[in-house]
DNA sequence: AATGCGGCCAACCGCTTGTAA
DNA sequence: TTTACAAGCGGTTGGCCGCAT
């Protein structure tokens, strides 16, 4: 038995919206709202039209902070770094873009970002040795907040791919892996991000995982003595795994054999890291934990607001 | 001018997730 | 705990438009 369907598609009007039906969906919300339940809402506001319509209607086209096209060299390395992180996640992409919608991420990604990023790919230079090399690329957030780590892994070829254990999300898009170190390739780092702070926030997502976003982005907004410990780390002069926890930004998966081997986080979780780093402390269980450092592990057991793994906590000093 | 082709994008489809009963 | 349903999400489709021939 399929689920019953939310509306009757035969009798619904589908296809383009007309201006008319726009105004009649755009003025409902402006004085009553989504309501929370949009498939009552096409009766209510006099439209034939199913509620996931005008959802999306909604939400890609009509909402009134929308941006359509003109996206930003900035804006495009935000993209193609979250895409070679996190894959297909167009939600959590456009969230980090304001004014974009997934599908429009998704639309602008498809048609040109990805034949950009697969060009560049296609024009990378070897890497100079096998030895994987990690750029740093260290920025000064505004207003004297935290400084940040940017990671990124190399510019990798095709043969390499397996070795570097993409994402599940990256290694199942449909982009594939040339699609993703394209991505890689074109976040280079570039003036104009080291000039724009936000997006040098943003830009620190992009080069780890999506809870790593979080995390970026829960720096700013909550610190405890313990996460200003980890910021005040000085950066690092060489690149290794425990050098990117020291600098405060936990680790893209890329380290994750390198750090503890392939088996210790068997879904390219990585949140082996920090618990003050994360937003939900509460909901998050970690299944294993690193200390940037020996001041930090000293000040470990004192830490009473996250929740503990049972096991598996190192110090990397 | 007519036609074909490819790019672009709005919209749809169907699966997954969250949640209330 | 189970079930039903709405919302959310990502993949896909279809049609419009501009350009090349």
């Amino acid at each position: 038995m399929g689920r019953a369907p939310c509306c009757d598609k035969a009798s619904v009007k589908r296809g383009p919206w007309s201006p008319e039906e726009d105004e009649l969906l755009r003025s409902y919300v402006r004085s009553h709202g989504t309501g929370g339940n949009w498939i009552a809402l096409p009766q209510k506001a006099g439209l034939n039209r199913c509620g996931k319509s005008c959802r999306l209607r909604w939400l890609n086209y009509l909402r009134p902070d929308i941006k359509h096209g003109g996206y930003t060299d900035q804006e495009d390395r935000i993209i193609c770094s979250l895409y070679n992180s996190i894959g297909s996640r167009w939600s959590i992409i456009a969230s980090k873009l304001p004014g974009r919608t997934d599908n429009d991420v998704k639309n602008y990604w498809n048609t040109k970002l990805k034949k950009k990023a697969m060009a560049m790919h296609h024009h990378q230079p070897p890497p100079p040795q096998q030895q994987q090399h990690y750029h740093h690329h260290h920025h000064r957030v505004a207003g004297g907040g935290a400084r940040v780590t940017l990671v990124s892994p190399p510019p990798a070829p095709q043969s390499q791919c397996a070795s570097m254990q993409p994402s599940p999300a990256s290694a199942s898009s449909s982009g594939g892996d040339a699609c993703s170190f394209g991505a890689a390739a074109m976040y280079s780092p570039s003036p104009s991000t080291q000039q724009a702070p936000q997006a040098a926030t943003l830009a620190v997502a992009g080069y780890t995982s999506v809870a790593t976003a979080a995390a970026a982005a829960a720096v700013a907004a909550q610190r405890s003595p313990l996460d200003e410990l980890i910021c005040q780390v000085p950066p690092p002069p060489t690149t290794t795994a425990a050098d990117c926890w020291a600098s405060g930004v936990t680790l893209d998966d890329v380290f994750l054999p390198e750090l503890v081997g392939a088996g210790e986080f068997p879904n390219g979780d990585l949140f082996g890291g920090f618990g003050p780093l994360l937003q939900d402390r509460s909901s998050m269980e970690l299944s294993a934990c690193y200390f940037p450092n020996s001041a930090a592990a000293d000040m470990w057991p004192a830490a009473t607001d996250i929740v503990k793994p049972a096991g598996l906590c190192h110090s990397l000093t």
